[in-house]
DNA sequence: TGTACATCAGTGAACGCGCGTTCACTGATGTAC
DNA sequence: TGTACATCAGTGAACGCGCGTTCACTGATGTAC
């Protein structure tokens, strides 16, 4: 394969990408170095050349899945609403490896190293300031009807996902939506 | 140790209620069947005696959290801004063994073998049953506020509990609390 | 431009280790007589 | 009531197995001259 600088860019980013797919779907503890690499159409034994560890890995492929291509990064104060209407659907659901990295993750991540935790930490902490209002920024509160739509959203995907009754999980995501206030 | 019933059942109740907690705090796969054993005071060869494999634990595990000794059962309707208040505190986030199996557990258990959903999914069905008011109860939506507000604090725990900032974590609880309407 | 060499991404075998599970054994309980 | 026996909860050692990680090796790349 040689050495290109591109090439290892390449199998860099490949490696990253299937982390953030399949950890999403299966979850962290769950999927295997050596099923990543192979996702990424390699095999394990080159994993040290990218990442000193898997928690490095999942640290990278949590910011991936938090801030990667297709992310529009925060929601907007103003756009809780909308985004919510494209979140709670059948689609999202069903499609977690593409999905939201909080609702697939987040308790996993919780309890997980200081480096994946503080990663998706951040990535919440600007969530949170993009729903506080300018000022005197000290300590000002946010939105609390953003902070809470967006909990909302969150906590009823996770729900809808546990439940093996498809009107019962079709009732949650459009109560929610409702609820949020959501188009519909 | 002998062969009596009583004591046979007082083992097993202390494991399902030492894997109840345990569980909860570090995840299905966080925990070893041998620490459960352990720290319900027995060892790990005694496992089988009690439980045919890990599985059948958890999905005990997960019936003891949602339902056991100090829970309520589902939350009434007309009760969720009172229960969130209780819910949405520092003492529940910092004491995730002893709190919520849907935040702690809940994107695991998605995942997880269909007995330990199983269990999990019909405690959602009851609990949106009761959000759900009477008369011909064909396919009768539930109430949209209180499934919302329902998620809106599951998913505010698990947001609180990704968070290594104090202040945001307090932020989430706070802003939730406020935009459910629980009392402060 | 050609040639010899150093670099290193990727391979595939091997390593400890912890896991869930199995099993021969022990000894207190409870029963049969 | 007393005695012999069967039961089985619990013990501790052992088992495969998959995991994260390590490492000698290969061969294409890119550089030095």
């Amino acid at each position: 394969m040689g050495t290109s600088q591109q090439h290892k860019a390449a199998s860099r980013a490949a490696i990253v990408n299937a982390a953030a797919e399949l950890f999403r779907e299966r979850g962290l503890e769950g999927v295997s170095v050596a099923e990543v690499m192979d996702a990424a159409g390699l095999t394990h034994g080159g994993f040290q050349r990218h990442f000193a560890n898997k928690q490095a890995l999942v640290a990278e492929a949590l910011a991936s899945a938090l801030y990667g291509a297709g992310k529009s990064g925060v929601i907007e104060a103003g756009g809780v609403e909308a985004f919510a209407g494209g979140y709670l659907t059948k689609l999202h659901r069903d499609n977690p490896g593409k999905g939201c990295a909080y609702a697939a993750l987040g308790a996993e991540v919780a309890r997980a190293d200081p480096q994946a935790r503080g990663v998706m930490s951040d990535a919440i902490r600007r969530q949170i300031e993009e729903f506080t209002p300018p000022g005197a920024d000290g300590d000002k509160a946010p939105d609390a009807e953003a902070v809470g739509k967006w909990a909302a959203m969150i906590g009823a995907l996770v729900l809808a996902r546990i439940s093996e009754s498809e009107t019962v999980s079709e009732q949650i995501l459009t109560a929610t939506k409702t609820f949020i206030g959501a188009p519909k």
